[in-house]
DNA sequence: CTGGATCCACCCTGATACTG
DNA sequence: CAGTATCAGGGTGGATCCAG
């Protein structure tokens, strides 16, 4: 009753896709997970707080929901210091870092067409 | 009362995006939207049928719309024939060429992250 | 052959309030 | 500071029937 929350990584096991880049959009597809892993490709390790911030309106619900799949992904690691006040870092893994050839494109093509449309 | 359809096109116009890729993405994030580039710029220009057929499980709806979306966005060109049957061919516009940069990766990594998976 | 119209169901996101 | 619980809303994909 409280495993509702695994769903997200049960995809991975019987998903059958119709091309590979499902896979990919799967799990950069949520709505911050790009914003995520290149703030931390940018920036380095970031603590939650931080994040949050730099992903101005999001709530904490939903970059926690984010960031768990990212990790349950293998795409960040989520080191936790036992510390009062807690302190939370998050870091791309190498299976994060290797996105960068994934992320750097989407990245450049976005600017691209939004610069285009405008030009329109 | 008609015009509720064109709700997709308007987000480009008001929409602030934090992160380049997220505009990227709402223009390739559709379902099948990758799988209808990849298809196109794989096998050329495609009519709708064979695109149905290639896609498998997809329903005529969900691939017109999807198909729709694409061609506001300025990424695939449609083309009626005047014949009878009635014979539609989508391909890939410049922009939608331009895509490649960005699906080539997304298929890559998704290929490799699907058998790293497997290999667990 | 191609595409529109409905109705439906699910998932994801978001707002708020609360806990350690 | 970090995370959870609950509830509500919107978007999107899907099944089916209908039309040119």
């Amino acid at each position: 009753m409280e495993n509702d929350k695994t769903n997200f990584d049960s995809r991975s096991l019987d998903k059958t896709y119709h091309n590979p880049t499902e896979a990919t959009l799967e799990r950069i597809g949520g709505k911050w997970k790009t914003a995520i892993l290149c703030l931390l490709a940018e920036q380095g390790a970031q603590r939650n707080g931080e994040i949050m911030r730099m992903l101005s309106p999001v709530t904490q619900k939903v970059l926690t929901r984010q960031l768990k799949e990212l990790e349950a992904d293998g795409l960040i690691l989520r080191t936790v210091f036992p510390e009062v006040p807690p302190k939370v870092v998050y870091e791309l893994t190498e299976s994060g870092w290797s996105l960068r050839t994934v992320l750097d494109p989407l990245c450049e093509w976005g600017k691209r067409f939004v610069k285009a449309d405008k030009s329109v």
